[in-house]
DNA sequence: CTGAAGTTGTGAAAACAGTAACAATGTTAC
DNA sequence: GTAACATTGTTACTGTTTTCACAACTTCAG
């Protein structure tokens, strides 16, 4: 087998589900490579080789069906269930996570909070029950919890994750500011904000040619 | 000329120097391309790349020297001057982001801050002013401020990335889950969780060949 | 001094990501 | 019916990012 998906098609094929829900509801049935595009700000060509990857197709006169689409790219992205997540660090950003979740990415269910301070365990914060981190063993695998968020200080980030993996999750998103170290069957993604800014900063200060 | 610093070579110097800082006040004098590799998670020929790249040459016997590689990272992203960065949307979000900038950050200042909910304007909220977005035109160009961190709603986030792009910022780091049309000149770099987490549920799910 | 060991700097190759180009195809105008 | 048109699916290309591989260099043991 030699077909692998791109990990930024998966993250462009999220975006373009949230554009054509839109128009769903406008009633809007069906809409061209280069609509998509510039709803995207991406390229009609990039639109069409992603659409591709999932193997939709369009027809060449109609363009997409959005109805179609919409539940190709759904049941691609596999979430004809709703995906259980769980989070670590129920801090200020944790918190904010929580909250940004449950009222707007209803496709994700927040399962279970894990949190090492005894004032936030035990309790329901921002729509999500917080445990102790010692509870994560025995949670994540009973829920079938395969993916996690890490919203940790530094310090305890890389503890955390190895505790995660170790309880069968097989995807981390880590918000802490440190490189943590994993097998190779887990995915990995870092936010580390720090150094996206540091990339913006930098970029705003040199000029950079326009188009 | 032909030399352009790729952005992810920026992130990870950003990364570098925090490891390096760590080190240094443990007093280490050198280390060698795999020791910096390998905090970071990354290949050494990978570090010696991105060295390359800001032109820092190191020892082939006693490696590269902490103080000096610091040094010269530093000038190299211009942070010898703490750079001022403006939020706009003091919300959950901004609120968590603020006060991590204060703490966590000290290279980044958070000059200003912007909202239009008139219960959060005039005060000063995780350590920063919050001024209404009427103010932009007056306090970006006044306070110089290049740089912008967007944390609204999708719905207002391209309106205030024109006022703010209008007022003289030429970066802006964009936390709102929609695509921003921007000048070719403006660096942009989109932070869409929906779509991070969208991508680490997708490859958590099917298996992924591990090493 | 010589050789072994270990590291850097960098050209070349590979992997990856995005763009362009175009044949194939359905649609419309007449 | 058919010519003109617009769009798709796909292949070939271009550019960027990462990895590989190795010459050049420094040190040190003997
Ligand atoms: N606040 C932000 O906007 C922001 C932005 C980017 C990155 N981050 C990073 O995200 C992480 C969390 O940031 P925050 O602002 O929420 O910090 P915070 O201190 O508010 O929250 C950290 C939370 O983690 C919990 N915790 C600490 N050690 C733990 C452990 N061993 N096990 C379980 N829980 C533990 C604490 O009880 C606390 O609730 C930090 O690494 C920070 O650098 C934060
Ligand atoms: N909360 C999170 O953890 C989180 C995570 C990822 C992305 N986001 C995104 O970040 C954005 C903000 O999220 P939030 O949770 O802070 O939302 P929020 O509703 O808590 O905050 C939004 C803030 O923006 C202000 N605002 C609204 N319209 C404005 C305008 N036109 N000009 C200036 N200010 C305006 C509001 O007054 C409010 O203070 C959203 O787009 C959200 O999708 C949030």
């Amino acid at each position: 087998m030699k077909s692998e998906i791109p990990p930024n098609t998966v993250a462009r094929l999220s975006l373009y589900r949230r554009l054509l829900e839109a128009w769903l509801e406008k009633g809007t049935t069906h809409l061209y490579s280069h609509e998509i595009a510039s709803m995207a700000c991406v390229t009609p060509a990039q639109v069409r080789r992603d659409l591709m990857a999932i193997g939709y197709s369009g027809s060449p006169s109609r363009g997409y069906s959005v109805d179609a689409l919409e539940d190709s790219i759904g049941r691609f992205l596999g979430s004809d269930t709703v995906r259980k997540i769980a989070l670590v660090g129920m801090g200020n950003l944790g918190r904010a996570l929580a909250t940004y979740f449950v009222s707007r990415a209803p496709r994700f269910r927040m399962t279970a909070a894990f949190d090492n301070d005894p004032r936030k365990t035990g309790r329901v914060i921002a729509g999500c029950m917080v445990h102790p981190v010692e509870a994560i063993p025995g949670i994540i695998p009973a829920e079938g919890i395969r993916t996690a968020v890490l919203a940790l200080p530094p310090e305890s980030a890389q503890e955390m994750a190895d505790t995660l993996v170790k309880a069968g999750v097989k995807g981390i998103l880590n918000f802490a500011p440190v490189p943590l170290r994993l097998p190779g069957d887990v995915f990995l993604e870092n936010r580390d904000v720090t150094a996206s800014l540091e990339k913006v900063a930098f970029f705003s200060g040199q000029p950079r040619e326009g188009n």
